[in-house]
DNA sequence: TCTGGGGTCCTAGGACCC
DNA sequence: TCTGGGGTCCTAGGACCC
């Protein structure tokens, strides 16, 4: 007999909400350029936008004085890439982030294209997390644009079921920053994410415990965090279109579908079943750097360019893993190949390391174990096994010391530069 | 005209050790 | 000579998320 109510013991009285920014990456444009307010604008493309030309050639105007004509339009452009973030006006015409610029272009070639800026997107990111943890304290970063909130015990956090300060914390984003944020607020992770897309843009949704069947189960089974295209698929084919009908199951039919693990977590998702907590911190497990060439290259003909290219990818590594005090011990590469399809390959070291010349080397070694006959399109060089460098004061005092090892890195990297292991 | 860049987590097989 | 589990580490691939 399937459960049809949940299960008390997995339901805490916890509060917990969701939080993330509206089209978060087209809103810091729209700030910054105010006459876009309206129009399709879509972020993306990256370094070859063509509007790179038009933020230079603006005349020494302000930039909210900047005329709608001078703006480059989605239609003209021709290169590779995918949308960021798009519009609300932009979404109208079923363009969306993920989508390849090209079919965008034909859906809506009016819409305004900018390049995506991420040094301003984070300046808003660290500003919104701010604002929050001065208000709840206990907060779980999710990426540039989400965050996760225990509202628990934090005062207020429990009136009208959280509403009361998540229109709080709202407000205070909105009059800090001008940006506008979605919120659920639920008895756990789970149910709060889905929440938080009840009310976009600029909504707040509650979700109590008795609101399962009534607000969970007619959704989607997709709209559960963990299940993606493939996992979507598989239930249709078994028949399951919705979180309800998901609810239905025997947890031994899904752990027969879906393994012991994926199974019993599909089992739980359905009732709305979600103990993990929200987390304060956490350290990075792999840092890494990649890129799609502007044009597909080839391991024989392109080999001084993709040479220079792999190089500056493991100097960039290198530099983000010293940036950020990290050493790692395992070094790999992952390449595409033209039709897509992706490998990888990694070695572990004796030792952990952040130097440019170690990665480069070894990660030559990870390039040489691979078949170079087709053309590739994206390379990418990866460090894991990653241990913190307590002492990062260490590197403060042996400043001229790292400065000697920066110019030998530099040296080193140069002479090798045309070469591709 | 296809399909970015930065991540996390899971699975599964093999090596190796006890 | 054959046959055990269990644990850990390494490697490759893939699903998924922002």
């Amino acid at each position: 007999m399937p459960h049809l109510q949940p299960d008390p013991a997995g339901l805490r009285p916890r509060r917990i909400a969701h939080l993330d920014l509206d089209a978060f990456y087209a809103s810091v444009e729209l700030l910054r350029y105010p006459q876009l307010k309206g129009m399709p604008v879509v972020i993306g493309g990256g370094r070859r936008c063509a509007d790179d030309a038009m933020l230079q050639d603006h005349g020494g105007l302000p930039l909210h004085q900047i005329q709608l004509a001078r703006f480059p339009r989605l239609g003209d452009y021709t290169g590779r890439g995918v949308i960021t973030t798009a519009s609300y006006a932009a979404r109208q015409f079923g363009v969306g982030s993920a989508m390849g610029l090209m079919k965008a272009a034909k859906l809506c070639p009016q819409a305004i294209l900018l390049p995506v800026d991420f040094a301003e997107y984070r300046r808003y990111s660290r500003a919104f997390k701010d604002i929050i943890l001065d208000i709840a304290p206990l907060m779980e970063d999710r990426g540039i644009d989400e965050v996760y909130i225990d509202f628990t015990d934090v005062p207020g956090g429990q009136r009208d079921g959280g509403r009361v300060l998540a229109r709080l914390i709202q407000k205070t984003i909105f009059q800090h920053t001008g940006l506008t944020c979605s919120v659920g607020v639920a008895p756990n992770k789970l149910l709060a994410k889905m929440a938080s897309e009840f009310n976009k843009p600029n909504g707040i949704a509650i979700v109590l415990e008795q609101d399962l069947q009534s607000k969970i189960w007619p959704l989607a089974c997709r709209k559960i965090n963990g299940v993606g295209p493939k996992a979507d698929q598989k239930l249709h084919g078994l028949g399951l279109q919705t979180i309800g009908e998901l609810a239905q199951k025997e947890v031994d039919w899904l752990i027969d579908h879906f393994g012991q693990k994926t199974g019993a977590w599909l089992y739980d998702a359905a009732r709305g079943v979600d103990a993990s907590p929200v987390v304060l911190d956490s350290e990075p497990v792999s840092i890494s750097r990649e890129t799609t060439f502007e044009r597909d290259l080839h391991a024989v003909r392109d080999k001084a360019e993709l040479g220079a290219i792999f190089t500056r990818l493991c100097q960039q590594v290198a530099d983000d893993l010293q940036r950020k005090a990290y050493v790692g011990k395992t070094i790999g590469i992952k390449l595409r190949y033209d039709n897509f399809k992706a490998i990888t390959r990694d070695q572990t070291l004796s030792d952990h390391t952040a130097d440019a010349r170690t990665i480069r080397q070894t990660a030559g070694q990870c390039l040489k174990r691979v078949p170079l006959h087709q053309k590739i399109r994206l390379l990418g060089v990866r460090v894991a096994s990653l241990r913190p460098v307590k002492d990062a004061l260490v590197y403060e005092q042996n400043r001229p010391l790292a400065q000697t090892n920066k110019a030998q890195e530099a040296s080193y990297l140069i002479a090798n530069e045309g070469q591709l292991f």
